[in-house]
DNA sequence: GCATCGGATTGATCTGGGTCAAGGCTTTCA
DNA sequence: TGAAAGCCTTGACCCAGATCAATCCGATGC
């Protein structure tokens, strides 16, 4: 095993997008004797569409983050009111170290593959390889961004606003993923049925479908099935939007 | 100066409530060596009520804590929406490491001081010191854990349930601070206007007004003046803020 | 003592989005 | 091939909270 080509690199690392310990095959500060430990407590987990991974209270003894599939963070209230507070699309991480139980429900919303690690392995892990601490500082301040520009988003936009914001966002994220968009014109698959996107919006879902109707009268978004969106004109969702987020469309 | 009684600890230190370097006095894994760097660059900073300290989009060349008065984190929209996404008590903590610009208004709302640090020492240190980071890391996720909770506040709940919220998480913040509550009868005075509420909770300022008119005409709430609010029976503010929180009161 | 000003309150009215209810379109399964 | 189940759409109506407007109250200044 010279070095002739590039090293090796195991399937799992590109899997794992930006997940903690992705670094391992292409960070030169890694300790590689701590990373290999905490290869050694990686496992992979399935779930299916609709199945809950962790309910809220419950013990939840590991972290991890999402390799292909959906999953949500979801608070509900005693009468049944639910609002959702995290959307985990691929490379997200879940989990929280440090904490016993889950202070959300954690639902896979579409068939769904998890890289995981057992959570008092990845503590000490942390706590040895500062770097691994940083990365996780870094994600975990992004979310907080995410989710003050969606308290804004829950607080003061109007129904057709909070629609128009969230296919924009999903499309970003989508972007950014494949690195694909067609010069303007934007396709997306929504990943949520108008349920998930009414618990999303803090909306009823009777709404959500009225306000999909209403941007597709006005040429804003166009629709094939139920779930697949072309956005002509990606500017003029953003006006929809209201947004003045930053918003950089491609990396 | 032999070692006859405590070690002497700078009155800054107590001051600066739970800032990531209040550590220094009492915790032996600090490199003083690390955290006199650290000292040289931290400073004091007075503002009076109502200036901004930040604009969203400004360049923030620093971090810090809150050590007395209230400031906020608020976004606007073009069209002058405003939605606060950040309240921030003494010993709370402002500004993200890694980001170069502002992403909101930071508003000081009643007269303010801030212990602060350079931004670029204080990146060095937190790379240098690891339990700088994860104390930072512990932070931003009881950050996020706020968020969330703020967002089922906007995304669900009535007018009157956002009123009661609010109040008992000032009480909750006020009472773990002072360690004060007189068995069951709990005071607040409320750090906020009428307006600032409403950007808090995303309703209009008459709302909120009226909302605060009739939890005092049912008994939940008796006010003196504007603000001085006395709360004869906190589990029952609690029922009227449908919360089902952890809410452990006094820690 | 009077005027001004920045909150705060209260009333009258309007409306965006919730609620309730009736279908419609696919997919699945028998 | 038909029935059931999920998901989505659309209509009719209603109400919580927004909007517009008048007033109040306490502090500050002259």
């Amino acid at each position: 095993m010279q070095k002739t080509t590039a090293a090796p690199v195991k399937f799992t690392h590109v899997q794992c997008g930006s997940c903690p310990i992705r670094h391992r095959a292409v960070c030169a500060r890694c300790d590689t004797d701590e990373l290999e430990r905490l290869e050694e407590t990686k496992y992979y987990r399935s779930f299916e569409a609709g199945q809950t991974i962790v309910w809220s209270g419950d013990r939840m003894d590991f972290v991890g983050s999402v390799v292909s599939g959906i999953a949500t963070l979801t608070q509900t209230m005693e009468d049944g009111r639910r609002q959702m507070v995290g959307l985990l699309l691929p490379s997200d991480f879940v989990g929280r170290p440090g904490r016993e139980t889950a202070a959300y429900d954690v639902v896979a919303t579409t068939d769904l593959v998890m890289c995981c690690f057992r959570k008092k392995p990845f503590e000490t892990i942390m706590l040895d390889t500062p770097h691994v601490g940083q990365r996780l500082l870094e994600m975990t301040l992004d979310e907080l961004d995410a989710a003050r520009e969606w308290m804004l988003l829950l607080g003061r936009k109007t129904a057709r606003e909070k629609i128009a914001s969230l296919i924009a966002i999903i499309a970003r994220r989508d972007a950014s993923l494949k690195l694909q968009s067609s010069e303007g014109r934007v396709v997306v698959d929504l990943p949520l049925t108008r349920e998930a996107m009414s618990e999303y919006l803090g909306l009823t879902l009777e709404t959500v479908s009225r306000q999909i109707s209403a941007l597709k009268r006005d040429g804003i978004i166009e629709i094939e099935g139920k779930r697949h969106i072309t956005i002509p004109d990606f500017d003029l969702l953003i006006e929809e939007a209201g947004d003045d987020s930053d918003g950089g469309f491609l990396v």
